[in-house]
Formats: C-alpha cells, sequence, structure tokens
RNA sequence: CGGGGUGUAGCUCAGCCUGGUAGAGCGCUGCCUUCGGGAGGCAGAGGUCGGAGGUUCAAGUCCUCUCACCCCGACCA
C-alpha cells in the first residue's frame, strides 16, 4: 500500500476525552473515529487490525470444527419474552419498534436465537454435539460507555453456543472451546490469562475469564506462585487467619475526632495503626432475613469483595450499600463515624476482623470514635465470613503457593449454561433411548474490538503503538529520505516496493514525500512493527537501515538480497 | 439514574467574571526556501460561538429552558 493513496490522518494532539493509552493512540493514529457516545468508526487502518483479530478468531474456530453463521442484528421481542429476559435484562437492552409498533431490540447476545434456530435444525441426538459461532455487531446500552471501543455500547463480539445431548458433552467441548481460546490468544501475541470466574446471573456449573494482562485492566485477577490456580479476585477465597485473638492490653475510650471520617484521617491525625482499624459498611439485608440492614467489618486497609459480600444469605443480592439517609436514621451518625460498638443491627465481620484486638472503630455518634475495642470484653463477637478481597502474599486457596495479584482486560468469557434456555425455549432433542431430551448449552464470547484495545494497552511506549506482528496494520514501512530531490532514491525506493509486495510483504510505503521526522514518528506512532530506510547516504555504500519498531538501534542490510533479509527478520507469518 | 463539568474554526483551547462588530496554536490550500526525528517565510480558506427563548440600544459573554458530550458511583466481551 503506498501512503498517498491510503487514508492515514495522525494528530499530534491527544483528544481531551480520551483517557487511556488505547483510547488515546487509536484516536491519533486515526484508527477509529467517534460518531457518538460508545459508537465508533473504523477507519481503513483501524479495520485492518480488527480483521486481523476477526480472522484469528474464526480460523482458530475453524480448526476446531465448529461452524460459523450469521444471525441477525435486530431481533423480536417474542423470542426474548419467551426465555423471560425481555423484562430481566434491563436497561442495557436497547429495544426499538417498527412502523407497525411492534417491539425488537438491537441483539446484545444471541442466546435466544440460537436456541430458536437450534430447536428447529436439530431434531436428533446424532446431530449432537454442535458448535455454531458467528461475528458480530452487538450493542449493549452501558450506563457509561468509557475508554473508547474498550468499553463501547457498539462493538464486535465472537460468540458460540454449543448444543449437546448430556452434561459431559457439553464439559468435554468446554474445554476444547478453552483450548481454542488460548491458542487465539496465543497467536495473537498477547500475554493472557484463562481463570476461574464467577458464571453471575447466567449460571451454569464452570465460567472461566481471559484476562490479556495489562497495568490499566479494569479487573484483578489472582495467581498461584506454587499451582495452576488462577481465579478472578471476586472468587479467590482467603483462608482464615490460623494465630489466635491476642489479649486484650488497652482499656476502651471514646475519643473526639472531628477531623476524622475516613480511615486515612483516622490514622493520619490519630496515631492509630490501619491495621487496628476496622470499617464498617452498613448494606442492604437479603429479604427474608428479618432486618433492613446489615453491617460488614473488614479491616481498615481491607477492600470488601462485593460477590462474596452478597452470596452472604444475611445479605441482599445484588449488592446494595445503605444510602446516607439510610444509614443516619438506622445509626444516629453518619457514614464517617460508624462502629460495631452499639450498633442495632446484624453484624457479619471479615474472618480477620474477629481476631483483632484494642482496635479502633467508629461510635455510631458522629465525630466520635472508639479506641481499644476488644471483641467479647465490649462488644459481642460478630458472626464471621471471608468477605475481602485477597492481597498479594495471601496464601492460595488450593493450599499450595501464595497468591500474586495482577490486572487484566477481560476479553473473553465461556461459560456452561447448561439447559437455562433450551429449557425455557423447549429445545429438545431425541435420544438414543427415544425419548426427548432438553439440551444442554454452552456459550463463549470474545471481545473482537476490545481485543484491538487491550493489544494496544499492552503493546505500547511513548512514541505509540507497538503492535504484535500478527495484529499490525502493516507488517513493514518503507521509508525513503528526501524521494522528492533524490531520483535515486526514489526510483530504488519504487523498486523495492514491488519486489517486496511480489515477495508477499504487507508494507506500506511512505510516498508522501514528507520530512523525515514526520515519517518515523507516524510510523511509530500507528506502530507498524518494522521499517526500513532508504536514503543517498545509504545507497552509495549499498546498504539499507532496519529496525524493529522496540529496538533502539538501527540494523545496516546490504542492498544485495535485501528482500531475503526482509523475510528472514519477519519471521514466520500466517 | 444520582452528583460534578464542558459545548467557540477540522483538532486542542483562550475570550464569558466586568455585555460594545470572533481569537491563538496545530491542521488545511497556494507560492518560495528547507530536507535523516513533527522546518521557516509570505498569502489564503474556514466559525448562524450546541439549540430555543428572554433581558438589553447592543449577547459568545447575563437569565430561563433544552440537547449533546465528558468525569465520579451500580454491569460486561
Amino acid at each position: 500500500m503506498k501512503a498517498s493513496e491510503f487514508h492515514l490522518y495522525t494528530t499530534r494532539e491527544t483528544p481531551a476525552d480520551a483517557e487511556i493509552a488505547s483510547h488515546q493512540l487509536m484516536i491519533r493514529s486515526g484508527m477509529i473515529r467517534k460518531l457518538t457516545s460508545g459508537i465508533y468508526t473504523w477507519s481503513p487502518l483501524g479495520l485492518r487490525v480488527l480483521r486481523k483479530v476477526e480472522n484469528i478468531v474464526r480460523e482458530e474456530m475453524d480448526r476446531a470444527g465448529y461452524l460459523e453463521i450469521l444471525m441477525p442484528a435486530v431481533q423480536p421481542a417474542e423470542l426474548w419474552q419467551e426465555s423471560g429476559r425481555w423484562d430481566q435484562f434491563g436497561a442495557q437492552l436497547l429495544k426499538i419498534s417498527d412502523r407497525a409498533g411492534r417491539d425488537f431490540c438491537f441483539g446484545p447476545t444471541h442466546e435466544e436465537v440460537m436456541t430458536d434456530f437450534v430447536r428447529n435444525e436439530i431434531r436428533s441426538y446424532k446431530q449432537l454435539p454442535i458448535v455454531f459461532y458467528q461475528i458480530q455487531t452487538k450493542f449493549r446500552d452501558e450506563i457509561r460507555p468509557r475508554f473508547g471501543v474498550m468499553r463501547a455500547r457498539e462493538f464486535l463480539m465472537k460468540d458460540a453456543y454449543s448444543f449437546h445431548i448430556d452434561e459431559q458433552s457439553l464439559d468435554q467441548t468446554y474445554w476444547q472451546m478453552h483450548e481454542a481460546y488460548s491458542r487465539v490468544f496465543e497467536r495473537a501475541g498477547l500475554e493472557f490469562r484463562p481463570v476461574k470466574a464467577d458464571s453471575g446471573a447466567i449460571g451454569g456449573s464452570q465460567s472461566h475469564e481471559f484476562h490479556v494482562l495489562a497495568d490499566s485492566g479494569e479487573d484483578v485477577i489472582a495467581f498461584s506462585s506454587g499451582s495452576e490456580y488462577a481465579s478472578n479476585i471476586e472468587l479467590a477465597a482467603v483462608a482464615a487467619p490460623a494465630h489466635q485473638r491476642p489479649e486484650p492490653i488497652q482499656p476502651m475510650k471514646q475519643v473526639d475526632t472531628p477531623d476524622a471520617h475516613t480511615i486515612t484521617e483516622l490514622v493520619e491525625h490519630h496515631g492509630v495503626a490501619i491495621e487496628q482499624t476496622i470499617k464498617t459498611l452498613i448494606v442492604k439485608a437479603a429479604e427474608d432475613s428479618g432486618h433492613a440492614f446489615v453491617a460488614l467489618l473488614v479491616r481498615g486497609d481491607r477492600e470488601l469483595n462485593g460477590l462474596k459480600a452478597q452470596n452472604h444469605p444475611m445479605v441482599a443480592s445484588p449488592l446494595e450499600f445503605a444510602s446516607e439517609a439510610d444509614i443516619r436514621s438506622a445509626t444516629g451518625a453518619g457514614p464517617g463515624s460508624l462502629g460495631p460498638v452499639g450498633l442495632e443491627m446484624p453484624c457479619i465481620a471479615d474472618q480477620e476482623v474477629a481476631l483483632m484486638s484494642d482496635f479502633a472503630a467508629g461510635a455510631n455518634a458522629d465525630d466520635k470514635h472508639w479506641f481499644g475495642i476488644n471483641w467479647e470484653r465490649d462488644v459481642k463477637t460478630p458472626e464471621t465470613a471471608d468477605l475481602r478481597n485477597a492481597v498479594d502474599g495471601d496464601p492460595s486457596p488450593d493450599g499450595q503457593g501464595t497468591l500474586q495479584l495482577a490486572r487484566g482486560i477481560e476479553v473473553g468469557h465461556i461459560f456452561q449454561l447448561g439447559t437455562k434456555y433450551s429449557e425455557s425455549m423447549n429445545a429438545v432433542v431425541l435420544g438414543e433411548d427415544g425419548k426427548s431430551h432438553v439440551m444442554p448449552m454452552g456459550c463463549y464470547g470474545i471481545g473482537v474490538s476490545r481485543i484491538v484495545a487491550a493489544a494496544i494497552e499492552q503493546n505500547h511506549d511513548e512514541h505509540g503503538i507497538c503492535w504484535p506482528l500478527p495484529l499490525a496494520p502493516f507488517e513493514l514501512a518503507l521509508l525513503p529520505m528526501n524521494a522528492k530531490k533524490s531520483h535515486r532514491v526514489r526510483e530504488f525506493s519504487d523498486q523495492l516496493y514491488a519486489e517486496l509486495r511480489e515477495a508477499g510483504v504487507d508494507v506500506l510505503y511512505d510516498d508522501r514525500n514528507l520530512r523525515p521526522g514526520v515519517m518515523f514518528n507516524d510510523m511509530e506512532l500507528v506502530g507498524i512493527p518494522f521499517r526500513l530506510v532508504v536514503g543517498e547516504r545509504g545507497l552509495d555504500e549499498g546498504q539499507l537501515e532496519f529496525r524493529a519498531r522496540t529496538a533502539t538501534e538501527n540494523e545496516s542490510l546490504p542492498v544485495d538480497g535485501i528482500v531475503a533479509a526482509v523475510l528472514e527478520r519477519l519471521g514466520t507469518r500466517d
């Protein structure tokens, strides 16, 4: 491709509304343009990358024997009413109506359409197992779209659905898919981890997420130093500490703390060790608990794990924090002055909290805290549960090694769905026994457009994007120096461009007659993995300069045999 | 949906408080010079100041309403 015939439009300025590197770089390199909130146009440059990802995904799905189909983006309400999700899915479901007033939605996912398709197509266990997939534009009306295509409302997703005669077959396909997913991310050249995940509202027995590791990731994953254990931090269990509760030393005393409404302020202004403080969080209680609210106690330096909390029988699910007004009427104090002493509601303490002594907590009166609190002596020892997020160095839940935490971007998620949809939508086949069987299902998603952003988060520097070769929009940039004046350089470059194309190299030939600095900066911003520079000086010596995007030094390559040398350096390609 | 903020040239923003005939940088067009890490000069094109209403002799600026976008809280590929 000649740059003069391509649409390259880069900008020096960082757009004001782009916060993270991938979003900034995608805008600056001109890969995407925002049409409206959470909805983007892919430019020719961006589309090249998107297609690379898409093709890797497609090839790996095909290799595994899965069958590609294409389902409608617009779906009738009836199907969603049949599964019960028309009302359940919530505001993320974009509902639309046609001229006759019939209801439709723009598909956020395709379980219903898929199940409908299969219940009409598949009649016999002999046709099972079967896996269909599609690569489709989805729409989810996110409350807060952000980070460009990372969390867009409209996005490109690969979704696959498997159908089985029994759970065992589902389990088998599930692990095949796990393998296929790993191949996808390996081929894309990304550093990733599959982790155990919460199956959430979708239910089912098994679920894994695939995360691209990046410091800017929104998810935290935990993996063991001593085993294969890896899970989303939501699921990482924390073992109860083994030590005994120390004997009380301090008397309990009330302290005026008008300057301390957060744990940090309490620590800074009153010299309390943060490990000796307790955070009291008031949440709504489960409906059948007989209470309106429940207090959750975690050590001051710990984070509440929302999933663990809402799974507790006393706690409402989904987790809902009490409003400040609710807190005030229930405790008589504001959220900055709460504690277990004298609290008129059930308390659930994290395991380690029950083993603390001489600790500080709010007094349930504004601007007052109790210091030197001890369980039993000053307040009843509460019920305990595992409520906090794991931290670096916690023992691994499987007993082998310790946990390390890393940040990740969720780019894939696989589920064993069971019969949730096949049952409500009556997707059955005749079994070997001549009877109807409801088909267990699996569903498997990959965020194709999100992978593009995730790859940039993982691979960029101060100059721009550093594409892994398999995702790069072009493999090689051919940069002539001062071609406007130098006929030699231009003619040589024209010729070399033709030869490289002939050899199958995906080359971007910058024939725009720009100054060298502009070309270098553009190619680095766009992230072309390799560049080849043609200049008068080099031609005099019979040499060209070759350089990898991530390298700091040029390599001199002789003009003779240049194409072969370049091919060798590009390495194995698809 | 709550809370906060911003809408002025293609982009990034100043001007608004204190009303008086629309600005800068980048980008774009033309010419000249320059040419190995985002050059310089000259000449240009480009804005119903998000929209509607109001106050005023006069509104980008003040008031009301409205729309859009962004940021902080509950979800997900």
